[in-house]
DNA sequence: GAAGATTGATTTTTCAATCTTG
DNA sequence: CAAGATTGAAAAATCAATCTTC
């Protein structure tokens, strides 16, 4: 085949946490987006959006600084933020200071969407995550998601939040 | 609207594990499968069916049990299957004893593509997730994804192994 | 009628251009 | 030429039937 530095494979361990891990990763989107398509006709994605935009200052933000919030491409984020402008939960105006540019602003139904969703996501949140854990279950759980995060998104500087 | 118990919000400590948590699950898929499609032009999730294939004795398993064991539904698995059938890396045939089943066999393809795939794979998980972890997190991790998969997935009974 | 599985249509995501402004 | 964003085509996941056998 080719020259590899013999693969170093998992530890039993290692292997035991990763395959239930990788587990609840596949698992957990569908039971986040199938409570907020049954609820609200919204996909977890699109909810999130929502949200992000709902406790921005002024409830507005540029594409790419939401795309970075929201984990997502912009191709992806731009896609969504049609569907939901079709919706008329946020509207696209162009940047004021930089016009290559483009802000979306949550709208008042948008708003009121958010508002409406929040208290069954939350819920949902709680029965299938966060209830199960005790507090130190949530204190390990941070550490360890803050330490992946260091290498999953590498331009997201984890951990510094300016005050 | 509707008469609702008050929702229960999170307390800042579970909202800032769930907050990176969330993140994590948004980021990890498109990691792995960036690395599978580059290298071996294969999804996660097809990667992880002939994996499990792969360890199933006699490398064959029937259609449910292997949606079960990569918490797939049985629409996704059947079309994922078809896929990777017009592949040649599995054949289906039909179920000896119960004649409504289907079995999926790797065929020797697709073991060998298993085989030249693994390595790259184990080394993008160690990259991106195990080997930023020390013994203490993955024993933690390992505790807390468990604990969420007794709820995402109710029918699984994790953590009954028959030896 | 339920279990096992498949199929086709719809929806969403991804990928590769493309366009405009800095 | 890079950054910000959009677009349309291609790939994939989801959803609602459908079909067969138990």
């Amino acid at each position: 085949m080719r020259a590899m530095t013999e693969p170093r494979w998992l530890t039993p361990a290692q292997l035991a946490a990763w395959v239930r891990f990788v587990a609840v990763v596949e698992l957990l989107p569908s039971v986040l987006d199938s409570q907020l398509q049954r609820d609200a006709h919204l996909t977890h994605f699109e909810y999130f959006v929502l949200a992000m935009l709902s406790e921005a200052p002024e409830r507005r933000m540029r594409m790419t600084a939401l795309a970075s919030l929201t984990n997502a491409t912009l191709p992806r984020l731009s896609h969504v933020v049609s569907r939901l402008e079709g919706r008329a939960f946020v509207a696209r105006t162009p940047s004021s200071d930089d016009r290559r540019g483009t802000e979306v602003s949550l709208t008042e139904e948008g708003w009121d969407k958010v508002v409406a969703t929040a208290p069954g996501h939350v819920a949902t949140v709680r029965e299938h995550v966060i209830d199960l854990l005790d507090d130190r279950d949530v204190a390990d759980l941070e550490r360890i998601a803050t330490k992946m995060l260091i290498r999953l998104d590498p331009d997201e500087r984890v951990g510094s939040r300016t005050p």
